[in-house]
DNA sequence: TGTACATCAGTGAACGCGCGTTCACTGATGTAC
DNA sequence: TGTACATCAGTGAACGCGCGTTCACTGATGTAC
């Protein structure tokens, strides 16, 4: 149905949706170099190479910038740990499924501290919680069939799906930090593979 | 030594350290409800009831004014944690010495905003990362013993003390976002508990 | 395919506000006697 | 203890800049024939 909302479909699609996606990529450099807080629609605009009215015909915003870049990056992400694990040997150790999944979820330092001010923004924003839970739940459900497999494979099966994926999570979210804060120590990423491990093996049980 | 660049000693110092007072617990609360970022010297001022005047007589920046009153608080944290844990009885089952910790570790959604904050910050700003380094060991000390008292009652002991106390941590961050997120959702409080105790039995071993 | 036309997307100038920063001043606070 | 004086802490006005936001305009892009 066309509402009175959106009387014309947009006739000039192609130049637009260019210059949006350069507002959004310059987005996420600018708010993980400067801080979303800090951050200016003259620094985005000028970081994309456009006047201020190219951003206020685009967006009304920057908050609503945040979200859509937000939204982008987290579902590239996604799709990213997608395809690494959809090609995978039938049976893994769980060790290696852990590697595997580790390795498919990339630890990036803009990354993090893009999330970070998203995660403190959404605490003061009930619509943005919403999004941030759908999104994780998204991203815990790609996760666990590869885990799941591994321990059929062993043996074992899961006894609580939901308490071990909330665990999985936190503990993706805790050693992420430990693995920015000190980069170059190699035994902070072991600490974190085995951390994985002992969880994935405490939360299922032999069959 | 007197050195030159504190050519008198202070004076007026009663005044004075009530007015940076009100000013740090000001900046705590402006930062909590706004965002570091989008915080002004101008709020802070208002919220403490001072002019802009008074600010810049106590501090030179923002930024100092946010590690100040970081540690500030985190310190008062900690002092609390101590006081929590210093009357115990002398033997725990684990599961009430991680009651006991997690009592006494507050899980506040004003000082959680504050400190993702200052992570994403820190990760800027490598002077900034060590004070954060070292103001999670000095949490990690405090809340060590305890867990390691009820280890013993219990006839184990810690197999790797650093690999458990990073792993506590790591714990202590990624669920307590789960909380906030979900204040009202018992079920998440008690996969909490539960995960810590997992992972410190899975960390210890029997004697 | 080419041309004339309609519509849209981004430009760039303009306006004004909020705020950072400074500084001469005044009232508060401590010191000496 | 009281008074005179020195010094300091915070005031409030002033200045100017950076930025948010708007809008008439122009060149780019799509459409009709």
């Amino acid at each position: 149905m066309q509402t009175a909302d959106t009387p014309h479909p947009k006739r000039v699609t192609k130049r637009r949706a260019e210059t949006r996606q350069r507002l959004l990529d310059a987005a996420g450099d600018v708010f993980s170099d400067e801080g979303f807080g800090r951050s200016t629609v003259e620094q985005v605009c000028e970081r994309a190479g456009f006047t201020r009215g190219a951003f206020y015909s685009n967006f009304t915003s920057l908050d609503e910038l945040f979200l859509a870049m937000w939204e982008q990056r987290s579902t590239v992400m996604l799709d990213g740990i997608r395809a690494a694990l959809a090609d995978r040997p039938s049976t893994l150790t769980l060790e290696s499924a852990v590697e595997r999944v580790l390795a498919a979820i990339p630890v990036d330092d803009a990354w993090y501290r893009i999330t970070a001010e998203f995660t403190a923004h959404a605490l003061r924003n009930p619509a943005l919680k919403r999004v941030m839970a759908a999104r994780e739940d998204a991203i815990l459900h790609t996760i666990l069939p590869i885990v799941e497999d591994a321990l059929t494979a062993a043996g074992r099966r899961i006894a609580d799906r939901e308490a071990m994926g909330r665990a999985l999570v936190a503990i993706h979210d805790g050693t992420s930090v430990q693995v920015l804060m000190e980069p170059e120590n190699e035994a902070v990423r072991q600490a974190r593979a085995r951390l994985f491990v002992t969880v994935v093996s405490s939360y299922s049980s032999s069959t």
